[in-house]
DNA sequence: TGACATCTACCTACCAGATGGTAGATACTC
DNA sequence: GAGTATCTACCATCTGGTAGGTAGATGTCA
């Protein structure tokens, strides 16, 4: 992964940087400015200078979230993997997250749901909708070279993986040895649904 | 179902019910003793005779709601359904939970797992174990009477599929028709997997 | 070049309201 | 009188957020 490592990052991305780790830990309800605040070396007043309001900060942080996910799925399209490993190497950033403790930021504010505004709602409804219609071209792709058939539909069967990899990470969490756990509950299926035959 | 719903209910009966659908609507950390005591119709200190502290609440929230879904599988099992019958009836229990808006609890406080006391912590690991112990025997027996195969072992299944329940739940809250996107997600990787043949 | 103005990124000091929790009084029943 | 179940009144702490100030960088124009 290429990213700006070295360069000083600016406040604002610490502060997201330090939002997000705590949002996919705790929870919406469960962070606080004065937590970021403490972690980031600013006063807390301060964190207003860069995201207005909480619920502001919570969708900035959605939406780069997104944007990044999006660039992952576009690292491994461009990869010259084949499709079936293409698949293990999608549930492979969900496995990556749970080796510190961190759940998909989206299934945990799906959680949080009912207290999140509405702005935020919708960009959480934005990026289901950008990661189902990634796995369903995926699928799809193999369904066409007949590696596998989708049943009933790519679109469905995208929806019902995403579904699986957010609920495994929620659940192995709980567990003693989460990275385990979740490898024994998905890779098994995986290899028997979308493999080459 | 049948229960006590005539006899009035007790005061800590009553605080346990407003407690757990506000968890499985909103989360441990976003719901609060005034809330309860809004709602129940009692004063938020009276709210601590019964129990005393708000880890000690939910604790005892977890535990029975494992006993009543202990019993929800029961019923289950004693029923004279077939085999494939009861694992679309073990799903209902996930569906219906949905139609108000209602994650599976310990769903809800696996998300909040990392800000839960230990013994919260352990009373999610019970249910977990338990509800993957009922429907393992479950898949076992459609295994041996070889209405399905389950690949690599009727516990992966098992896990797996539970997993799959409580993403999907979550993922269907946030689209505008849950209870169908849930059907959707959920069933037709059901009748595909565990059907008679 | 020097004087001024503006902008950026922070600060201190505060606020009202919510949080979980405690102490002690008060009814009501057996 | 003892026990049960509730109350009022209070507490320290935390919550997101605001008001207003300040040091330093940058821009602008005579």
């Amino acid at each position: 992964m290429v990213d700006t490592q070295n360069m000083e990052k600016n406040t604002a991305t610490q502060i997201l940087d330090v939002a997000q780790e705590m949002v996919r830990n705790r929870g919406y309800s469960a962070f606080s400015y004065a937590d970021i605040s403490k972690q980031v070396g600013i006063r807390k007043a301060s964190i207003h200078y860069h995201f207005s309001t909480k619920d502001e900060l919570v969708k900035e942080l959605v939406k780069r979230y997104r944007e990044d996910m999006m660039r992952a799925c576009d690292r491994i399209s461009q990869s010259s993997l084949d499709l079936d490993q293409q698949v293990i190497q999608f549930a492979n950033l969900y496995r990556n997250g749970l080796e510190s403790q961190q759940i998909c930021l989206c299934a945990m504010l799906a959680a949080d749901y009912a207290v999140l505004p509405q702005s935020v709602q919708n960009e959480i409804q934005t990026f289901f909708q950008v990661a189902e219609d990634w796995l369903s071209n995926l699928l799809q792709q193999g369904s066409d070279a007949r590696l596998w058939t989708c049943h009933p539909s790519a679109d469905q069967e995208a929806k019902g993986l995403i579904a699986m990899l957010q609920g495994a990470q929620l659940l192995a969490r709980s567990q003693t040895n989460s990275t385990d756990t979740f490898e024994q509950m998905v890779y098994p299926l995986l290899k028997a649904k979308f493999s080459k035959p």
